[in-house]
DNA sequence: TCCATCGATGACATCGTTGTCAGTAAAGTG
DNA sequence: CACTTTACTGACAACGATGTCATCGATGGA
């Protein structure tokens, strides 16, 4: 029940060998005869034996093949998609991943942050949650490479991969406007994170070079869940003078709105940023961008470093398209 | 750039006192008094001391706080809402989730196995790919318990975690029949896993338990993305007579059915077996279960046997809704 | 024949931590 | 005062592997 797992040592007493001729065989080393190795083999199948790695990743390096990777909920499709083209990337480095969820707490963060280093892993990719000032202590680690995804730590040069979000919103913003809308609300989460920030400047911006003014009174920021996106923007098109076209900047606010307009008469025209399944088949026009590739490219940078690549901090910046699928192209009623 | 980070005898030496009392005084061990524990804590923190825990795992019992994860790609959202189910689950009991994606593979699913084993997890949570037979030899791998979720290796009794398929099923066959269809399609995936071989029997016996035949021509299994069950679907609806209502058992076969059936004037009934995102945006009637609940229960039961519950195997079943939405109340034509 | 070389093997230290046990000085007990 | 108890501390072994170095017999060249 609780036996302890065979050790080499045991491998070896029964092989009639020494440990360290028994570790040779076993690792593929040189100078081993072909009748002791075969026996080692034999003796290591006999016991059911496999290797400890917590014991010879103390003894080599003191560092484990893991990497880890800390975000939001992967429930989210954000998220997932992230991890999963992080996993794809390290895999084939045969690195592991081990996810840990931050539920965008900074406190939970900081301590999932010194929970993996302890762990000793190899590299630590980020999503950062909060206020990520923090960072700015325990970035290179002793050695270990920080990277950060989607949001960097606010004035802090580290690798990164982010998204063109200032692209993105201005591409939204000009399909609305040159699709006639002047009206148009922006429903933006909580501004702590940089990427949401970028997004709501880039849209200002965006409106502010076209001389339109018009969409101040329709700015809502702070919505961080669906169903109160869906209630923000129950209440937009309640108002006398409602928007007639709706910028979204994120997936789960793009639900919401999705919820908000369902069956009614004469939506307004809806823009989301994040691509997300299915919107193909409700019509909705995005601002997608690859996920996956954005976690990809975060361990494959990891993954340099860890390779020993020194040199400044890089950050890969990911593409945005604007996919038109009938909402975004509504004219203003 | 690639200095070893400080060591726990570093510390002592710093503090001026012994390995042994820097390790009591960092642990909270009784029998430290006052003044050198503030010392050894100063000189921790002015090193940036952070403690090995491969060195500490080794040292106590050899294994590590970590559970793995082996499941397919968790950019599939069923996959990804049990990974956050295990994930929550786990941290509560401060163990750390480690993913690993078999990509649905039985050959890389097995060699993910050896590689969580070596690295001394405390449990694993398999969500078997292919066959899975394997797994009689390995399991209770010296104490390692193995859980299985969604699909339990055939004729192994091991702790597991299902989804009550025969109950679903049944239900989305009842509901078709109440409607007054008889020439019902059946979209299934892979055969190879038992989930969707029950999912398959069950609708078949709740079939000839009505006493239709009828359905029999419309009966497609191996269709294992979106984009083949689209195209199987759209073969179906051009036959001469094309069945009246469709159940496509996973969530990725049902967004290909509703890319199939978009733009359609009348399209036929469908059920889809998951529940989805945007599933009441697009009114689609579900056989609904909480597939993060399914990692969490996963995540418990492994959680008891570390905690050195014995007994037989056990096996939770996530119990199964069908959620009417529109698209399976749609009458024959 | 002598000595350098080479293949094969093992003894021992080591990675960074914790468990065991022994030692010491101060405090409590009779 | 003698003796036990108590608080504190450190030396040392151990976890399970790998790296370093020494050893040993067989071979080969001079």
């Amino acid at each position: 029940m609780h036996t302890r797992p065979p050790t080499l040592s045991q491998v070896a007493a029964r092989a009639g060998v020494s440990l360290k001729t028994a570790s040779r065989a076993l690792n593929g080393e040189p100078y081993v005869s072909g009748a002791t190795g075969q026996r080692v083999r034999e003796a290591a199948d006999e016991l059911g034996y496999r290797l400890n790695s917590l014991a010879r990743d103390l003894r080599t390096g003191g560092t484990s093949p893991l990497v880890g990777l800390i975000s939001g909920d992967l429930a989210n499709p954000f998220y997932s998609a992230v991890a999963s083209g992080v996993e794809r990337e390290l895999r084939r480095h045969g690195l592991l991943l081990v996810t840990a969820n931050s539920d965008e707490d900074g406190q939970l963060e900081r301590s999932l942050v010194e929970a993996l280093l302890e762990r000793r892993v190899r590299a630590l990719l980020v999503v950062p949650g909060g206020d990520s000032r923090e960072y700015q202590r325990v970035r290179d680690d002793h050695g270990v490479p920080f990277v950060f995804l989607d949001r960097p730590p606010a004035g802090l040069a580290a690798d990164s991969v982010l998204i063109d979000n200032a692209g993105g919103t201005q591409q939204a913003a000009a399909h609305l406007l040159a699709g006639g809308h002047r009206r148009i609300a922006l429903v933006a989460d909580l501004v702590r994170t940089t990427s949401q920030q970028a997004r709501i400047d880039g849209f200002t911006a965006a409106m502010a070079a076209a001389g339109n003014p018009d969409w101040e009174p329709y700015l809502r920021t702070g919505v961080h869940d669906a169903a109160t996106a869906e209630r923000t923007i129950g209440d937009l098109l309640a108002l006398d003078d409602p928007p007639t076209a709706l910028f979204t900047t994120n997936n789960r606010l793009t639900t919401g709105a999705l919820r908000a307009l369902r069956g009614l008469d004469r939506p307004p025209a809806l823009v989301g940023f994040d691509d997300f399944e299915l919107a193909d088949v409700v019509g909705t026009t995005v601002i997608a961008h690859d996920m996956t590739e954005l976690g990809r490219q975060a361990a494959r940078l990891a993954h340099e470093r860890i390779g020993g690549h020194t040199g400044p901090p890089r950050t890969v910046v990911i593409p945005t398209t604007l996919i038109a699928r009938g909402s975004g192209e509504r004219p203003p009623r």
